[in-house]
RNA sequence: GCGCCCGUAGCUCAGCUGGAUAGAGCACCGGCCUUCUAAGCCGGUGGUCGCAGGUUCGAGUCCUGCCGGGCGCGCCA
């Protein structure tokens, strides 16, 4: 409806070109919202305000000529000068029940278009180190990108989802060791756990499951582990201490028997993050790992790349990108002086290798903790000859846990936090990540996890199901009076929905596809929450002040289509973000 | 110290990328179930949009400076 609408102004404002106007008029500027307040119609253009400066016109005359110049369109009631140079819109009845054509006529896929034309988007999100369980904050990362994949989806883009998998490199080898040395303790050997180790429970049980898989075979003597190791904090250097262990964990194992613990460590994580996600609803269509990446020999191209462009240079042995020629704070090691790739080098391999994929945009979904790394990484692409546009980072700020006005304490370096899978088995999926996308990402969120699991009025994600829930109640209604409807009949009688209330959810309707188009491309999962809200609210108000069921068949058949669009606009609205639709509650 | 994000009703937050009289939920007060699910609806109380300037027809929204809160500034990942 907003585009028509657009249609006809623009054909307005050609019609006044070379009277009114000089030239013609940026299509960017020639834009028609949705009235904020009923008084003004049902839709608003400020067209008129925004050329009254450069034409030098007053805006109430220039509003004046276009909506003169404004062709007759049988979507269009009338359309009137207000305020300071405002044209208001009012549709025609017809237009107005257009929404519900339209949903009968899309069903599942009222609501897409084809904005995106078929753009290829490289999704990344999760993206959580393999070395420990996902908590509450990956939780909400995951919420929000397949949300946000979703609605691109529906909008009309390519969507890759991906989950890059940091298995190569230093924290790793800290989950091996963490793992090896919970073995060792398990079968009598008196050693102390490095300070610097992963703390959790899981890391025990992956012990037990390294003694399951391998009997004793991988158990050295305490002695033989610790000698001459140089000490752990407090006293010494944590960091040096466990690289040591990890060395020594080597050189007692050998390549294959440490092999044997690291893959046994990193599947095993893997595999519940993957099977907690599965859990969630969250899917991907790749998970890439950092070690085939170094394998393929990617990081060597995007290295030669640099160099190639000058964009390298070795200093106090190290070789660094010169990222501060792009725009970022320092330069940055690609390769350690002991010769070893940092994380940053396999960083840009990879979206160089996005890029080399096809994928127009790359979207990163990232903890709000790691806003720092996004001007290197641009950089970095930058340096390789890639548009700096591409990329676009995304950031989730942080998650806390209230249990009512309490705050839960959450230390990760302990094993204290809480999991992703513990607030899913407390509060469930739906309340989950229905309460994940309330709140826009840029918003840190206070997760209450009383009123998500209360089943009273207070708790939102009921209120919408419950729209849903309420129309499938009404169709066994129907049933049970032997009843029957018809949706070609009804389609023909939308001219008796005309009371306030009908309007009003016949408004919600239409604007739906506004909103999916508006969240995809502002990035605003939350966005759906609110309109999943306003529109199960207008539901609310007229079936609690209309009857639906009337004996009049034409005023049922027309409350009914109307009733079953809305069940319909929930349904689409809830699976978008991942949330059920009941049919009874 | 530098960088990013945030500051809107008692509390938790929206505010459509600069529009008309700033909205919702919770809380509080008062109403609505002999008919389709009361997990619902209707009405009311509640605001110096952190502060001070600036930009313009128009600023919660944009620019500058302060104040307050969160996060980040490794040859870690």
């Amino acid at each position: 409806m907003k585009r028509e609408l657009e249609q006809l102004l623009a054909a307005a404002l050609t019609k006044l070109q070379g009277t009114v106007l000089h030239e013609a008029v940026a299509p960017a500027l020639i834009n028609v919202e949705r009235a904020r307040d009923a008084q003004h119609g049902d839709f608003a253009s400020n067209i008129a305000l925004r050329l009254a400066k450069p034409l030098r016109r007053p805006p109430r005359e220039l509003a004046a000529a276009i909506v003169e110049a404004l062709p007759a369109s049988p979507l269009l009631r009338r359309a009137e000068v207000a305020g300071a140079g405002f044209i208001n819109f009012y549709l025609a009845a017809d237009a107005q029940t257009a929404a519900l054509r339209a949903v009968f006529e899309a069903g599942d896929a009222y609501g897409r278009s084809d904005l995106g034309r078929g753009q290829r988007v490289l999704l990344e999100f999760v993206s959580a180190n393999p070395t420990g369980p996902l908590h509450v904050g990956h939780g909400r990362q995951a919420a929000w990108g397949a949300t946000l994949g979703n609605l691109l989806a529906a909008t009309g883009h390519s969507v890759a989802r991906e989950y890059y998998v940091n298995d190569a490199g230093r924290q790793a080898d800290i989950l091996a060791v963490s793992a090896w040395i919970r073995y060792l303790q398990r079968l009598g050997e008196e050693l102390p756990f490095p300070s610097n180790g992963y703390r959790g429970g899981y890391v025990e049980a992956i012990g037990a499951a390294l003694e399951l898989a391998q009997g004793t075979q991988l158990r050295r003597k305490a002695d033989a582990v610790l000698a001459e190791l140089p000490p752990d904090a407090p006293a010494g250097d944590k960091d040096k201490h466990i690289d040591a262990l990890i060395a020594r964990m080597r050189a007692l194992l050998g390549a294959s028997g440490y092999a044997a613990v690291l893959e046994l460590s990193l599947g095993t994580m893997l595999a519940d993050i993957r099977a907690d996600l599965e859990e969630f609803g969250v899917s991907f269509d790749r998970w890439y790992s950092e070690r085939e990446l170094r394998e393929s020999g990617a990081i060597d191209r995007a290295l030669a790349r640099l160099t190639q462009q000058h964009q390298l240079i070795r200093r106090d042995g190290a070789l660094w990108f010169r990222a501060t020629q792009f725009g970022d704070d320092e330069d940055r090691v690609v390769e350690r002086a002991n010769g070893e790739r940092t994380y940053f080098a396999s960083d840009i391999a990879y979206h160089l290798d996005k890029r080399e994929r096809g994928f127009e945009r790359l979207i990163d979904v990232l903890g709000a903790d790691h806003h720092g790394y996004v001007a290197r990484v641009r950089g970095g692409l930058v340096a390789m000859g890639e548009p700096a546009d591409c990329l676009e980072v995304c950031f989730i700020q942080f998650v806390s846990l209230y249990r009512g006005a309490e705050k839960i304490p959450m230390g990760k370096r302990d094993g204290q936090f809480v999991t992703l899978r513990q607030l899913r088995e407390e509060v469930g999926n739906d309340a989950c990540r229905f309460f994940y996308l309330m709140r826009s990402a840029e918003q840190p969120f206070d997760f209450d996890l009383e009123l998500a699991k209360s089943r009273s009025n207070d708790n939102p994600v009921y209120y919408v199901q419950y729209a849903h829930a309420r129309v499938a109640s009404l169709m066994r209604q129907l049933n049970a009076r032997a009843l029957t409807f018809d949706p070609a009949v009804a389609l023909n009688r939308l001219q008796r929905l005309d009371s306030v209330q009908e309007q009003a959810v016949l408004t919600a309707l239409g604007r739906y596809p506004e909103v999916i188009e508006q969240c995809a491309s502002a990035r605003a999962p939350h966005g759906l929450v609110h309109y999943l809200r306003e529109l199960a609210n207008t539901f609310h108000s007229w079936y609690n002040a209309s009857v639906i069921l009337v004996d009049d068949a034409e005023l049922r058949d027309a409350r009914l289509a109307l009733a079953l669009c809305v069940q319909q606009v929930v349904r689409n609205g809830l699976t978008l973000l991942g949330v059920s639709a009941p049919d009874s509650m």
